[in-house]
DNA sequence: ATTGACCCCGTACTTATGTACGGAGTTTAT
DNA sequence: ATAAACTCCGTACATAAGTACGGGGTCAAT
């Protein structure tokens, strides 16, 4: 049993944080004995994990929350993989689309021989 | 000379987001006669244009603001740009990671024989 | 027993990019 | 000339994911 402060940098994260997740009911509120102060076990502990885990891999709270709620149903998981793998992709299809944009946006500036006036910005306009 | 809705309809914005944009000082009120109507010539409707090409490239409304005081310095424009550049690699790769890690994880799915237990539930655990 | 570190709660603030609301004045169309 | 449509302004609200604050209670060490 540990108090919030000694899992929030067991977890590195604040304790704003965790307080934070448990009004958003991510995460019970732990019991608080006499003192009044939330002392957290290793079940809340690896839910926490669970959570940072989840969020690591992009997932938003909401999605994590649904995450938690699934019960170990594989397909459910899987089909939010799969939804997820999706937006990935199409992000990452934006960004290449974007980033040879810009690209020859840069291009374009070396090879610009007139300072005054700047291909992209005129191209902009 | 047209009203803001009629500028707002030929951008595809809406009347706010022109507002917004002048109360953050990306573009300036135009004038108003009597009625206190706010009328826009070409010189506005372009900038605005400007502003809406720029936040499409993924600029965000602060870095339109410098690009457009940069008084078509290429070479600042340029440096702009490769500094994008970079954001925009990173991102890409990070989510390249993150496809991968959910694609595996999709696949443990797929191949799991147990409905009761997911293999990416019990991972995150 | 006192001091410093820790925790409580509720609330407000943050960033970015707008959207929505409400009451009032103006312009346009019939 | 009256109604509908448009615009004005200031303010509040929205999202996501926290962070910060302030006044108070509690715990641990000296």
């Amino acid at each position: 049993m540990k108090t919030i402060g000694k899992l929030a940098k067991e977890l590195n994260i604040s304790i704003e944080t965790i307080r934070f997740y448990e009004r958003q009911g991510l995460i019970e509120q732990p019991l608080k004995p006499e003192s009044g102060y939330r002392m957290y076990g290793d079940a809340l502990t690896s839910q926490l994990k669970f959570i940072l885990n989840a969020k690591a891999l992009g997932f938003t709270l909401k999605e994590i929350e649904s995450l938690m709620s699934l019960s170990d149903s594989c397909a459910d998981i899987e089909s939010m993989g799969l939804q997820k793998l999706n937006l990935i992709r199409n992000k990452i299809a934006d960004l290449q689309r974007l980033e040879k944009v810009i690209q020859d946006m840069t291009d374009s500036c070396k090879a610009n021989q007139d300072p005054q006036s700047c291909p992209v910005i005129n191209s902009l306009k």
